[in-house]
RNA sequence: GUGCCUGUAGCUCAGCAGGAUAGAGCAACGGCCUUCUAAGCCGUUGGCCGGACGUUCGAAUCGUCUCAGGCACGCCA
């Protein structure tokens, strides 16, 4: 199956050849002056060095040879050297009815289903979820689904941050608070009563051992201890530690699974620490690791380094583990189970460093080989309107579900203001609610290039007008309105059987083009480029729902033609709005 | 200090495997609801693409320098 994209580079590029010049000019893309064509081929312009010609002259001969092709409209050669190439209509319309009747043709698939494991969430147990939490969960779970879509064997790991310096203050905290507590004695080998913690007693007490261990020496060097000791095992801390995640996971998997992320995997770094043992003493072994004031650490710098690369810490000097260990565990435990042929990490920016020597460290000691690509796609951070990262107006950081429910009841309002769904139950108007707010919230986050800073401005995912998530909806919620009373009325839809206007040629390009978008947002990592494309699908679909009428149409043939059309365009959003895991309601 | 990222319309951002007249949304102004949902559609106003030099037939896009902001730089994750 070719893209129209590929068809179109495969003709010019034979015309360049019987021309007399190479294929590799012969590359089309869609036009960017639609007022002169529909696609265009600037090769003329790149081959006019190689070949000592003036560019009109080669665009001028390439442009001959296609003329014959009769799925050409028209072609024209241009000064200084542009194609400019118009397609038949029935060409496009005999490949819209293709990608109908086959519609796995829509999206090239990658070839043979190679494993995917991307890494992302990175939540840290017993710690609510905060805004900043929103980027890596809805950016990781739209290129996991976009993944899929392009065939690829996705697996999604959250990664929870569940056995760091963290939980040892946790411990810590609960041990000042709870001294006689059968979990904190050494001695202790249990069994244990069940400890009926809530998830706001570990929210609170979080925090307040943070602010301790930062003041007072003597507290932090217990919360080291006592993460050493849990990470050797100690019965007590381990018994806590797994009451502590029962309470916090079952909490952290409602809120993904109410902004519709979803995890193959729910491993924490925890799961990485039967692994540890065994890769550090061969670390040492192999001569990989070596002592360095009193850590065991792995020198991962370059002789071409351009900057300073420290080496990568894999014991510090209280022989507790730290993140580099576990991730380094990670990947090994990871090419173990699935051996995949990409580990994508979906983090905060700032990581970026810690992250180039971890996957430098796996290459040198061999954790993983070069068939394997192990890459950091680094997000920027949420910042408030001052540029600087966001915070409520206390100061603290906003909740995820704080923002959700304002967002929610934003749309709600909208709701009320616009009169729609009042003839509905009111837990039905609250699904919907729910449904607009989160995709206004998605959208909205998703929208913007993911290695890029931006700006959290709560009004604008407030707006729901423009180029938001609730736009889209909208669009979708008119089309299927549309399909609704043509089914009550008894109409089918027909096959498309021409263009019937230029939206609808326009639409039916864009549509052809899909494969392409998706690649192209996959290769970048990029679900901003799924969004964007929806929204232009969309804006063009609203165009031609006001110029088009479409039940009234008097014309049966056409009708039916447009009713297809209809369902056509709606396919297509909803496979953009699967991939960035945004519910569509039936009415709005 | 060194490295990385970012500077495009009043605001928020696309565009960056070089291409023709730099695009959206918001805001402002003006039109369009007896006809499939006006959360919509159409139009107007708005830009020395941070600056300089260079490569090129051609630069917002590539290179060098420079200014401004952000981030990171061994025992937190």
């Amino acid at each position: 199956m070719e893209t129209i994209i590929e068809k179109l580079t495969k003709i010019v590029g034979d015309a360049f050849v019987k021309a007399g010049f190479d294929e590799s000019l012969g590359r089309v893309t869609l036009s960017n002056r639609p007022d002169l064509c529909e696609f265009q081929c600037n090769g003329a312009m790149m081959g006019a060095k190689t070949y000592h010609k003036s560019p009109i002259d080669i665009a001028n001969s390439v442009a001959e040879v296609l003329k014959e092709n009769k799925i050409f409209a028209s072609v024209e050669a241009v000064p200084p050297g542009f194609i400019n190439i118009i397609i038949n209509q029935d060409f496009v319309v005999d490949s819209i009815n293709e990608i109908i009747e086959h519609s796995e043709n829509l999206i090239k698939k990658v070839e043979g289903k190679p494993k995917v494991v991307i890494d992302y969430g990175g939540p840290n147990v017993a710690k609510p979820l905060h805004v900043g939490h929103l980027r890596s969960a809805i950016i990781g779970e739209a290129v996991k689904r976009l993944a899929k879509v392009l065939g690829y064997d996705t697996i999604g790991d959250i990664h929870l941050g569940d056995w760091g310096l963290q939980i040892g203050l946790i411990i810590t905290e609960f041990a000042v608070q709870n001294p006689d507590s059968p979990y904190m004695k050494e001695d202790y080998l249990g069994p244990y009563e069940p400890l009926n913690i809530e998830l706001s007693y570990l929210n609170e007490i979080y925090p307040l051992a943070s602010k301790k261990s930062k003041e007072d020496e003597e507290y932090r060097a217990r919360a080291k201890r006592a993460t050493f000791d849990l990470q050797n095992g100690r019965p007590g801390y381990i018994a806590f530690w797994k009451e502590v995640m029962r309470v916090s996971v079952s909490d952290l998997k409602k809120n993904y699974e109410n902004l519709g992320v979803n995890f193959e995997l729910w491993y924490g770094e925890s799961d990485s620490q039967k692994y540890i043992p065994d890769m550090i003493e061969k670390f040492v072994k192999d001569g990989f690791a070596h002592e360095d004031q009193g850590a065991l650490v792995i020198d991962v710098a370059k002789e071409d380094d351009k900057a300073p690369m420290p080496p990568v810490i894999v014991k510090k000097t209280d022989g507790s583990d730290i993140y580099a260990t576990t991730d380094l565990a990670t990947i090994l435990q990871r090419v173990k189970d699935y051996d995949p042929e990409m580990i994508l990490y979906f983090v905060d920016n700032r990581q970026g460093l810690h992250f180039e020597q971890v996957f430098r460290a796996a290459r040198k000691t061999g954790i993983v080989s070069d068939d394997t690509l192990l890459e950091f796609d680094g997000f920027g951070t949420m910042n408030g309107k001052d540029g600087k990262p966001y915070k409520t107006r206390d100061g603290g950081v906003m909740r995820l579900s704080d923002l959700i429910d304002t967002v929610v009841s934003g749309a709600l309002e909208k709701m009320k203001e616009s009169k729609t769904g009042s003839d509905l139950s009111k837990d039905e108007q609250d699904e919907i609610a729910k449904m607009i707010g989160i995709a206004a919230l998605k959208f909205g986050d998703l929208i913007n290039h993911r290695a890029k800073d931006y700006i959290f401005d709560l009004d604008k995912f407030l707006s729901f007008e423009g180029k938001t998530g609730p736009y889209i909806l909208y669009t979708m919620v008119r089309l299927k309105a549309i399909l609704r009373k043509a089914k009550e009325n008894g109409y089918v839809s027909g096959k498309i059987n021409k263009i019937y206007s230029d939206v609808e040629k326009d639409i039916m390009l864009k549509i052809l083009n899909t494969s392409d978008v998706f690649w192209q947002s996959f290769n970048d990592r990029a679900p901003s480029i799924v969004a964007e494309n929806a929204y232009s699908i969309a804006s063009l679909a609203n165009k031609f729902y006001y110029e088009t009428k479409i039940l009234a149409e008097e014309n049966e043939e056409k009708r039916n033609s447009l009713l297809h059309f209809c369902e056509l365009m709606l396919k297509v959003l909803q496979i953009h709005m699967d991939i960035l895991s945004i519910k569509v309601p039936e009415v709005m």
